[in-house]
DNA sequence: AATGAATGAGGTTTCATTCAT
DNA sequence: TATGAATGAAACCTCATTCAT
């Protein structure tokens, strides 16, 4: 009928495609809040700019979204990062700087570090999304990084290792870093700071924690 | 087993002094499967073998359950292991592995693990929560293990680090091991293995990563 | 005769811009009948002809409803009389024999007396709805009838009497009469005859129970 | 058996006797202060100074308390004031300001009108007790008051008015003058002051509001 | 006679989902 | 495509009542 919606034509339709995607932004950030039992659809609607029955038109369910959700985070995530460690070639040290860095830069980031927080929050109650975020994730990064501790310890660079607890070594304080800033606001003096936490880390990975034995103190001998 | 049947007999409960701690296990275990939002305070009672009145008749509120738990945990955390931190002298490096090889077996132990797991979940919600817990515990061990680290370098054991970002270079790899496993089912073959994860770590943070420069090729056979 | 299918079909019952009015039109008849506290939200649903969760798109909460109840109530009560009553000149004892005729009118019809009979019933669990209704309807209606007692002693039509104590003398007897009726089923044969009452009220109201001191024989002649 | 009552002895009871009363003191008034349905049986229990489970000893429900309530009011009244009016000879008016002039003093007293009171909120909810005091109190005083005005009425004292709608303008001043009290805070300066409305009313009740016929300005010096 | 721990039906309220427009 | 009124299942919480001691 005498449908102008806004400007002109008929049967006018506002950046239709984007609506999903405009759902999802909002339901993210919702979930992260409150986490998905405590998060309403009508106020996933709302910080979409939506109404309710509209989010219902693209998702068939409130759990639907979850799952689109973490869907759509794993496509980008595989091509990323996977081809830059897997060619690779040299002192694998460096790509580990390097990776790191990145890392750093990236969880400072909420965006970012949005999925695996929403994923360690609702795994227990929704496995299939943890399955399905390993499955497509984690399964495909971690032997990317195993395999580059591999060469490199074949290659002479690095110490003899179990490249797969290794991992823990090399990521686990990034996480409790972010996490602790997160939960508990426990940060450094004036923010994340994330590049001096990569730098103590690096010291710390590469070389130990150690005094080194040539020089000043290394106690009695 | 898991029968507490101890005293008289199989009926005989009534006015047990247990009650609040058996209510705050039931809903420590639902929580955890289930995040704080989805449990019932049904379910709870009747994992505590009790219908659901009666744990009303121990805590106002469901949020009182959280807010009990956290307390309860609380009380005993602090005094564990800051004293054998504190007063120690002498090479913070064996504090260091004792400390890691105490907590990776804790780390195993589900129930150790259930606070920080439960905290973690419902901080966002909950704000209170992880605030009391940071006061009443991260408050006080977190500055007892950065004065070991302090006094570690100053004596001349460690290298120069930052001591309170260290402290995630050395719990965060634990931490990750176990949310790999939890969330992810993410494991080395055949368990947690938590005593070869220490191993590795420990080498890893004390000598680094990298090969001794001494003998290049060290793997070579 | 109670079915409001007014306009279109008898399923048609979208977007009533009625509803909020009949939700508390049910409400009204259903805290009369039974009180607040024991008048279920989901009876007054089905008396309105809802479901129990439209009565919360209306209304907050329970109490919310008889809130609503009391505001509402308020608005056209004021008006009514007061301007009758305030605007007269003469002699009182004709006000005062209209406005009695018409509040016996009114006092028989169970919509207008529902009002005082809930706020007398729940005016001890909710001391605000009492307050509210006394600021906006006696405060405003008895210094009225006050005045124009006053106005009648002053003018030599009414006898020296206390203005704002005489208004129990005139409203009271109504009251009761009313209360009989409603609680105990105490009325005169065939009904509430307010008629009767306000005539037999008149007559010992101006001219007192006493006999005429004249003709001991008053309806002899 | 082992009644040592007061002081000592095993198997210990204090005034057993006096409980059922102290338990409908508790009752009542807490009926009064909230509603029958807002009231928790372990609140009576608690003014009282019982448990819970010793109310049920009692009563065997909470309803039967209702009734207690209303089958111990009743007892008394019925003796009272019916004597002294049914056997009085004279002038009515004269007994009429006994009588007003004792309510008036009676319903000063909050135990008096605590009944009138709870059965007037709760008689809709529970049919059966205003029958019942009906039936006991209000057929057998109003039968004699009616009667003392037709006697008045036949031996000349009163006017030719209905006896039983008079009733109405005789007591229903006093039951509005409470009844604003109580519910809208509305009083005179200072308090109830029972006596100056009843000397106020009985000016009116026998004599009427009009100014006598003789002296037309008789406030005029 | 007295207690108070325990129960579970029933009430208020929330919210995912549907559907007429 | 979009809306938002309507629904009703299910959750939290209360409290009358029971019963072992």
């Amino acid at each position: 009928m005498n449908t102008t919606d806004q400007e002109r034509g008929p049967k006018f339709r506002r950046r239709a495609e984007a609506r999903p995607d405009e759902v999802l932004d909002a339901a993210l950030e919702l979930f992260i809040e409150k986490g998905f039992a405590s998060t309403r659809v009508e106020d996933i609607a709302k910080r979409a700019g939506l109404s309710k029955g509209t989010v219902y038109l693209y998702f068939p369910s409130k759990e639907a979204l979850l799952e689109g959700l973490v869907r759509r985070a794993i496509l980008p995530i595989a091509d990323s990062a996977l081809t830059t460690l897997h060619d690779y070639e040299g002192d694998p040290r460096v790509v580990l700087s390097m990776v790191l860095t990145m890392l750093a830069g990236r969880f400072g980031d909420p965006k970012v570090m949005a999925m695996p927080k929403l994923i360690f929050r609702e795994a227990m109650g929704f496995p299939g999304l943890a399955e399905m975020y390993r499955r497509e994730v984690l399964d495909r990064v971690l032997p990317a990084v195993e395999g580059l501790l591999r060469r490199g310890i074949e290659q002479g660079y690095l110490r003899q290792v179990d490249p797969s607890l290794t991992i823990r070594s090399i990521i686990g304080p990034l996480m409790l870093h972010v996490a602790m800033a997160e939960i508990f606001g426990i940060t450094p003096e004036g923010g994340l700071h994330m590049e001096k936490l990569v730098e103590n880390h690096l010291t710390i990975l590469f070389d130990g924690l150690s005094a080194p034995p040539s020089a000043k103190q290394w106690s009695a001998s």
